[in-house]
DNA sequence: TATACAATCTCCAGTTACTGGAGGATCAAG
DNA sequence: CTTGATCCTCCAGTAACTGGAGATTGTATA
């Protein structure tokens, strides 16, 4: 199948799909006679994988790691075990820092009665040092 | 004061002072005979709004409007609610996002018992078909 | 006074992970 | 034979900084 296919079955951008090869996620594709990339359906499972080890906030770095284990069958899987335990804690502060943003904001939206700027709560609360 | 105290006063690197004069976020500051850029504490409160108001996540060109309402005392700060509340908003999808991550990555690691790749639960999670 | 060291200055390049577009070739269908 | 969809390569742009090179300037100490 061409690009256009590949990308359409994994929800993945055209663009996209070059780029990967490019930055060595995806091996160059062989080529039609004009030049067209072909791909066949393991490729489709490769880009799958990638996409959603992307689509849970592994970085492209560790797409590469998560890879390279499963392309050696016979490795052991610590390597992935210990990327997704790290990957995962990040994950969790993240959660943390939003929550505590969001109380943040419901707090500053609270204090906002729809005044000028000098008695906005919003506005106020950004420039009170006790922030 | 210098560069580096005000820097230093509000938790910003030397570099981002900078950076945040050439967008626009700060105005130019006045200089000494020697070149060096000299800030008032007024200034101090300005950066110091900058930087609450990204920490808790608002874009830089979000940050612009902000300070635009707040040096506009008596301007209607609807736009600076509609600003926050709309941010809100986001936060709270990212937090969905982030949780529906931790559940799946959850679930990856818990079927990892650490045998070679093939048998990983977290590469094979990654590569099944109905992730 | 000499000198060392810290702080500042102005560029400029790099980061992450794509995304979009220009300009041109190729392909299938009518 | 022309149209429209795909494809190609190359390149620039995004967000918000961050870090570094190379050159000054300011200050403290021997």
């Amino acid at each position: 199948m061409q690009i256009g296919k590949i990308a359409r079955a994994t929800g993945t951008k055209v663009n996209t799909v070059r780029y990967y090869e490019e930055i060595g996620l995806l091996k160059p594709a062989p080529r039609s006679q004009s030049g067209r990339r072909i791909y066949a359906d393991a490729d489709v499972e490769r880009l799958a994988f990638i996409r959603r080890a992307r689509g849970l906030g592994f970085s492209v770095s560790e797409v590469r790691s998560l890879l390279e284990v499963s392309d050696a069958p016979n490795r052991d899987c610590a390597d992935a075990a210990t990327l997704a335990r790290n990957h995962l804690r990040r994950v969790e502060e993240q959660i943390e820092q939003l929550q505590a943003m969001r109380q943040e904001l419901i707090g500053l939206a609270r204090a906002c009665d729809g005044g000028t700027a000098t008695d906005c709560g919003i506005i106020g609360g950004l420039a009170r040092k006790s922030a």
